[in-house]
DNA sequence: GTCATTTTGTGACCAAGATCACAGAGACAT
DNA sequence: ATGTCTCTGTGATCTTGGTCACAAAATGAC
């Protein structure tokens, strides 16, 4: 087996998908890969299938006419990206841009729909992915209408804890990822300086660290009870 | 057969389903019916299962511990309700109110997937209307950060309209549905006192209508403008 | 009808956060 | 090391929209 299929195996198996299912999707894959700041594809365009991330990171936004955006989501490997026109057969709803070199499993509509019609486990699977997906965008929006500023900021903290996180100590969370103030602006939703004066409140009363430019969590709790609805 | 399977095949075809994936499910369907402003489930509760609307209306909402609510949506027959919760086996993740009377048709988790395992189309079925779900919640918070109050009331109404709106004339279309400023607020998350600011200058400038309760969209292009991203 | 309750309209004020304007720090290429 | 970027911190405004406070309509109950 290629080294490609071994690692989109992995990607669907942590993706929570069974081994056999994993190997049977990968046979309908095709590798490509992605440098990064590149686009997948943009907010309008056709789809005809989706993407599993291999390797690498991405993220979902949506632009505005004067070309503020707003991120939906940063992904890492083992998600899954571009389902949403593939299901509904309708034009990209969002842009998707590499934010670091990728890796990735492109997998046809029709290969989709042949695999997962002899294997109803998939659609459970995938269900259950948009399920959590729609779960998460409601949460934002509701973070959006409920929470000032500091708990939006707080909300997407965990939110890439949450896909990037690494647990260290007792309940301190290492964010391994390098990001900038500005995506995060861009996620919880404000201006990059209210973020940055958010961000330096914290780190002075011992909430957060950066430890070689990545932000650790050290107490997540505190984190938490901003976010709460 | 009686009336309510009747009805009910109605509702599953409305919302896309062949007649006969209908006639499957509303077997395995139990009717109940729910007063007007009674609560069907709350967010957190645990979930086994999901409601079709066959009659009636309801809210979906989340609630802030200060008692403010964001509408997610304002389903009425044909849609479904509380997929969610059904799919990712975590608990309600909303809270949903009938806003009229409602006749529904509660389904199993464990009849569902007995009866989309084996029909596939029911699963892809359900997938797209997820799909839908998941891209209008996205657009919500990418008007929430793009766009100014009047934006986003006017992607309240044309959301209103594409759930109750009759056309009428020359594309003018009536949202048959009585509703007040306070839900259009708290659906386009506002205060009710801006959104009324709002509405008033639609109505002098001839874009929006009240007729006997109801709005009437005028000049819908005019609202798509406001609504642009 | 008449009274009560819920909606709606509008002004005056207030506050959270956006925007502007820089200065200092890091990163990294040559 | 030196210069060029891109990121970060912070103060000083400015603006949108939230909040408060009512009055006027509309709706419903009896």
């Amino acid at each position: 087996m290629t080294k490609f299929k071994e690692l989109l195996q992995d990607s669907f198996s942590l993706a929570g998908l069974t081994e056999e299912h994993a190997h049977g999707l990968s046979e309908l894959a095709q590798p490509m890969s992605l440098k990064s700041r590149s686009v997948l594809f943009k907010a309008g365009d056709p789809g005809n299938g989706c993407y599993a991330i291999i390797e690498g990171s991405l993220k979902v936004s949506v632009v505005s006419l004067d070309g503020t955006e707003q991120l939906l989501a940063v992904l890492g490997s083992g998600s899954l990206v571009g389902e949403i026109a593939l299901l509904d057969g309708s034009e990209r709803s969002a842009t998707v841009t590499a934010l670091k070199p990728c890796q990735l499993a492109f997998i046809s509509k029709a290969a989709f729909y042949r695999y997962a019609d002899e294997n109803p486990a998939v659609y459970r699977h995938m269900l259950q992915i948009m399920a959590k997906r729609l779960r998460r965008s409601n949460d934002a929006l509701a973070a959006r209408s409920f929470l000032p500023l500091n708990g939006r900021v707080a909300q997407t903290l965990l939110q890439l804890a949450e896909t990037f996180g690494k647990n260290v100590d007792n309940n301190k969370i290492l964010v391994h990822y390098k990001i900038s103030q500005a995506e995060i602006a861009n996620m919880a939703g404000g201006a990059r300086e209210n973020v940055s004066r958010v961000l330096n409140v914290w780190k002075r009363e011992g909430v957060i660290s950066r430890l070689s430019g990545y932000y650790c969590l050290e107490k997540p709790e505190v984190l938490r009870a901003a976010a709460e609805l």
